[in-house]
DNA sequence: TGTTGTTACGGAAAACGTAAATATT
DNA sequence: AATATTTACGTTTTCCGTAACAACA
């Protein structure tokens, strides 16, 4: 029994049962995986893999168990390599942010360079997506956080953590009828109201542009919606030419930068909304991590976070099929 | 990085750093062992053992993180003979109890023969010890589960079910004052009255003995103790010869068997206790130690095992030293 | 000076790659 | 026929034991 073992079988679930190409990631040959994993097989007196004659089709009961066990191993065996890497070269490495348009553009410039300042020797590098893009990416380890608001809660071996809370924005060209209302009357501003003209907002997918249709569903009123786009500057640069009405996320929204345009708070029709940042449970966190964490928000201490990837369940990638 | 490295590593910590003495026990040559973590500390970039010269003195800083860690991997390692072992020889194998005298002789017998019925192939023992033995045999792996009344709650890595409560009683011969009691009079029998007679009950350390002891104390009467056995058998033989009134644990006293002598509940005087039993966190168990346990109390379903498992923190065996 | 850890070296074992055979779709 | 897995076999590497050396207490 030996690691080299255990990494064959994991790699061969995950390449769907393809022997080859499990042998190709791991950059060996096809036979060695070959004979290594019918040697852990004897060894342990089960079968691990299914097989049709020679073809291996997924995995046996006993198979999917040891598989398990097996991805603990592996997960613990990755953190050995980090945890030393963590006192090795305590302030050195990578960290990789997958992130929203918004939150790159609008909320992780007030933090990033204060991280580099303090860690200067951390490669730091953003990947764009939307958020189930993200929650994979996090999942499968090749981004160590992800911030994003709407569906990155609940997903399975995911902790997602409260980053902050925000409401969208009503923006307008200063010289719309909605721009003269004082701040009580914005308050009083009704969806009928606001449907009176075109609106410029998100694209579906994104910062909560779906409480946007579903509070407009809820109250049967069809919005004349002109044009959707990804990010806010945009959505604000057609507000700007005089296209509509824009809706926007709060954070988007800079009354200092955006002089030309006039801001309403807009959550007593859409509700507030939680930016959560999501990790995978059972990583081990380079102490920088924790950091830009509680950079992002002071809650969100070392024990805050720990305690949470705690109570998470472990995401488990084997399994995708079990025999009879 | 190896298999062999992680135990080379553990069982250095566990000889209390003395290399000779873990090459010894894993039955390998001391030269190797020294070679192997040293080449296994170049690949993570750390020193896992604090060193004196050439003397070994205890784990550094990283080194502790590191052993936790290791720890964790040769656990799941282990659960991966075990549960392949289940499904290889699912009716087979060994299965250690733990247990007082008292479970031995009154509750056991009540279900290892069914057990026995129905795994015949499965070598059952029995290790008999006072409780914190039974703690540490159940830590050490050496049984499987353990069973007894007292201290076995709160030991760290051990989960502690209820499998049933149980009162004193207390038993005279026939022709004893207190024999003639009613059932209503017994009940209101008091610790005083009960003074006035000789006792013979536990030896310290068993059966709820402590708790005789302390309710005596509280109520600042000083009992007449004329003898302390380990076991009701025995208790309940010299109550018969006429040496005292008898104070034993109730599942220790059955009117049909043991017709000689009158027996008393006294869960008035002394309260209600609960026998549990003890499991440690972390490893897998075979499928007829869960069968077992619902054997013991229809209560201790897999599910209830499970759940009680998941939510008791890990023993580590390690970090006994780390380094400034 | 005895005990413990490291270095040096050589033989045995295993790990792994290539080539060939065999089975499956 | 094409793709995929196992068997066979030989080379390379790693593993591990003995012997010798070094350092601590």
């Amino acid at each position: 029994m030996n690691l080299q073992q255990f990494r064959f079988v994991r790699e061969t679930i995950r390449r769907n049962f393809n022997l080859t190409e499990a042998a190709r990631a791991l950059y060996t040959s096809q036979p060695g995986v070959s004979k290594s994993i019918i040697e852990f097989e004897d060894e342990l007196g089960i079968k691990i893999f299914e097989r049709h004659g020679k073809r291996i089709k997924g995995l046996t009961k006993p198979g999917a168990v040891v598989a398990q066990v097996i991805d603990r191993i592996m997960r613990e065996v990755d953190n050995l390599k980090k945890v030393s890497d963590e006192f090795a070269r305590r302030d050195e490495g990578g960290l990789t942010i997958g992130c929203t348009h918004a939150q790159a553009r609008y909320i992780l410039p007030k933090v990033i360079p204060a991280f580099r300042e303090r860690f200067p020797k951390v490669r730091v590098s953003l990947a764009e997506g939307n958020p189930p893009t993200l929650a994979r990416l996090v999942l499968e380890e090749q981004a160590d956080i992800a911030i994003a608001t709407e569906t990155l809660g609940h997903t399975p071996g995911l902790a997602a953590l409260p980053v902050y809370n925000w409401e969208h924005i009503i923006v307008v060209r200063p010289d719309h009828p909605l721009a003269g209302l004082t701040s009580n009357e914005a308050r009083n501003l009704t969806l009928a109201q606001l449907a009176e003209f075109p609106i410029v907002t998100y694209d579906r997918q994104f910062s909560g542009r779906r409480t946007i249709d579903e509070v407009f569903e809820a109250a049967r009123i069809q919005p004349d919606i002109v044009l959707e786009a990804i990010d806010a500057d945009i959505i604000k640069t057609y507000v700007d030419v005089g296209l509509g009405v824009g809706i926007i996320a709060g954070m988007a929204y800079d009354p200092r930068r955006d002089k030309g345009l006039i801001g309403l708070p807009a959550g007593h029709l859409f509700g507030r909304h939680t930016t959560r940042v999501a990790i995978k449970a059972g990583v081990f966190l380079r102490d920088y991590v924790y950091v830009l964490l509680e950079m992002l928000s002071s809650e969100l201490t070392r024990e805050v976070v720990d305690e949470a990837l705690e109570s998470t369940p472990k995401a488990v990638d084997t399994a995708r099929s079990a025999a009879s």
